[in-house]
DNA sequence: GAAGTATTTTGAACGACGTTCATAAATTGA
DNA sequence: TCAATTTATGAACGTCGTTCAAAATACTTC
């Protein structure tokens, strides 16, 4: 029965996620080392380059749960809310928290670069659309002449400029900005978005 | 003689910030090798650490080469435009610009975390602070009640928004969105800025 | 169920890395 | 000139991701 070959293969492969993922979550991706995830996940190893064929494939891995995660969470937060600009609100709002829970994991998003001149795999690319599907839905009802592919681009602009204040922020680059009015400082930005979104017009 | 001393060993550490910074922008930070170093820089792999702490130190004397060069930049840059809005815009162009020019020295001005515990020297938190200082004059144009305090705060946060849609378009995070339409996008969302910012008051 | 074959698991070994340090070379002062 | 002191050197160390021959296990056939 070859039934039981995949079955245990797939569990090493979750072990291996899981224990990849606690040690990032408590080390950050920079502390990360095979041997310690081997050992955690009770494998040798050289166990690890049989479920995955590197070190960044395992991480990749971690960084799409990471990303299920936080989309599933959104969309939790964003079901009871009707207006567009509480929805916007409320996006960048749980995004902030998020980052805040769990610093290390959201870090690894974007500290990891796949290394060399290896492809992100396709599944990952899609996973990373998903978010930006969310912002899409209110986004279209503020900018409605916008066609499709219009919409994508604007809709990674607003969520590349929301990431840039958290990650700067969080990460606390500039000395001597209080990290408290962080939340205050994201509504109000937001606030100027969406007062300005539908001036944009056609553009 | 001890001026011969102190000369020698400056010359040392000037080999090997342009040995470092001639291999960052041709391969990376990631390509970064003490051995390639010292051997460009035609040295001993030990002199290295005779001139700076460890890597670390040498590669923040790199980016402090790369903040005070964008800095000098934004500042030429400004000094024939009168209108705030033409000094925004132009600051967001400037910042794209060097991003595009030497993508791997601006790329290691973020993707540089210092190690362990080590804390980030003051005379680099000083440099980036006057990054937000070229912000804060135009900014504070357009809201002329923010004390010092919250300028500073808020310059940060326009200026985090920035970078993050530029850094997010050049790693090209996102599959199928263009590189071309960035200056257009970013020129947009300048506008955007620019159009709210008064609307936000004593905020 | 035993024997033979195929697959999987293992961890020692490899090469590359940042960093150290005993030794060699160079410089200094008398 | 020569001893004292400072500086430069690169072999060696510990750690890392990754590989691979060998051992262990699973499967097939009779």
């Amino acid at each position: 029965m070859s039934g039981k070959r995949a079955e245990r293969r797939e569990d090493l492969r979750t072990r291996l996620i899981e224990a990849a993922q606690a040690r990032i979550m408590s080390g950050g991706l920079a502390n990360l080392r095979a041997r310690d995830i081997t050992t955690d996940a009770a494998c040798a190893l050289g166990a690890l380059y049989t479920a995955f064929a590197d070190l960044d494939m395992l991480i990749l891995e971690v960084n799409a749960r990471t990303l299920r995660r936080l989309d599933e969470e959104m969309t939790m937060e964003l079901a009871g809310v009707a207006s567009v600009q509480g929805k916007m609100h409320l996006l960048a709002q749980t995004y902030l928290n998020f980052a805040r829970r769990e610093p290390n994991l959201w870090w690894a998003l974007f500290q990891f670069h796949m290394s060399a001149h290896k492809q992100v795999p396709e599944w990952f690319s899609l996973e990373q659309a998903k978010l930006l599907t969310q912002i899409i839905g209110p986004l279209s009802a503020l900018q409605p002449t916008l066609n499709p592919q219009q919409l994508i681009v604007r809709a990674r602009t607003l969520f590349a400029a929301v990431h840039g204040i958290v990650s700067i922020s969080l990460e606390q680059r500039f000395v001597g900005v209080p990290v408290e009015t962080l939340d205050e400082e994201l509504s109000r930005f937001i606030d100027l978005l969406l007062a300005g979104l539908p001036a944009l017009g056609e553009n």
